[in-house]
DNA sequence: CGAGGTTGTTATCGAATGATTACTAGGTCT
DNA sequence: AGACCTAGTAATCATTCGATAACAACCTCG
């Protein structure tokens, strides 16, 4: 296979992976494993796993920004349920959501921090200088989205019907997408 | 130092650097330096790393729980505002936000998931069934706190001033508190 | 005093894990 | 054919880090 889809292939296995098992969380190993190719191998295409984390969350927010802009063109009206369906949409790529979710909380690393801040700024500026939104409509929007991080990140997907919270959390984050969420985040105690 | 002085010492400070570095990219020796302590000793006081991060998040979450209903009674009008503040009011310990932030994440850890998504729950209920918030206002108050966490989970208060996107963000988030904010959260490049 | 409990340390172990090295198989070009 | 590049692996290293063991200082109580 040549590289650059071996590559591609990684990033997608990684973005599954990191996403389930957050950045330290996760080994080089098992994602190699995921990827099907051998660790030292993912290694040495990525140089190190900081760099592949690096590579996975840029693609990760590279693809939300393709997903509203695809979703943007329209009336203004529903712009916003428009933008936030392309937003749950992505679950469909594994690990897409808890992994930007994760990014989130890495401020702190020094590389890795200053990509996720690029990566969180490259979508407010979009809702801004290409949605249009106000600075309050772009707060509300995104305010909704970091709810629907925690909600992934937290993995209260497993408790919906069984406890009262997460069945009222998600109801009210995904009117009428629950299942359909529900099918496509991973399990609290999901094994990878 | 009696013991439980010296855990309540030491859960501060693990809080601040949980808080500053995630728990992954947390050690138990920074820890224990935090605290002014050697590292065996705070494993022997808590067992495992695992089960000191877990009494750090639990304690956290009761505080904020304390704080809201400090901050409930008073007329419904500006409940929300309120609330907001004791949250935010929060800011005073060191790492609490950043904490709470960074525990939102961990969904995927079997223990640590639980405990963090009860929580989150605690909080949610206490919206709910204390301050008596509908399902549709407790979502809109717990998305701008999760808005607010991902502010701070990025560490975007070190570039207010010097790039739009933080500026406008930080600015909508704490429209009247912003500088009371960047006083007390960690900056991206804070050494620990 | 001396036994025992509490608070703490130093030294060290063992496992996990990211990274490196050295090697191989297969294709391609001259 | 044979030199060379690309794609890939097995084996192994070196470090980090959580955990453990063994020991020391101090207090207290009979």
């Amino acid at each position: 296979m040549s590289a650059v889809d071996r590559r591609e292939q990684i990033l997608v296995a990684a973005t599954a992976v990191f996403g389930a098992k957050t950045y330290v969380g996760t080994t080089t190993d098992e994602v190699a494993r995921a990827a099907g190719v051998s660790q030292p191998y993912v290694v040495r295409l990525f140089g190190t796993k900081e760099k592949l984390y690096i590579e996975v969350i840029q693609r990760a927010y590279a693809h939300v920004l393709e997903a509203f802009r695809t979703a943007l063109p329209g009336p203004v009206e529903n712009r916003g349920e428009r933008l936030g369906a392309a937003y749950t949409g992505l679950l469909v790529e594994r690990g897409m959501l808890p992994l930007i979710a994760g990014s989130t909380s890495m401020g702190g690393e020094a590389e890795i921090g200053r990509v996720a801040r690029d990566g969180f700024s490259s979508l407010w500026r979009f809702a801004r200088d290409e949605a249009g939104f106000t600075a309050d409509e772009a707060r509300t929007f995104f305010a909704i989205g970091m709810l629907i991080n925690t909600v992934v990140g937290l993995r209260l997907t497993g408790d919906y019907g069984s406890e009262v919270t997460a069945t009222e959390v998600l109801d009210e984050c995904f009117p009428d997408a629950v299942e359909k969420v529900r099918a496509l985040l991973p399990r609290a105690d999901e094994p990878w």
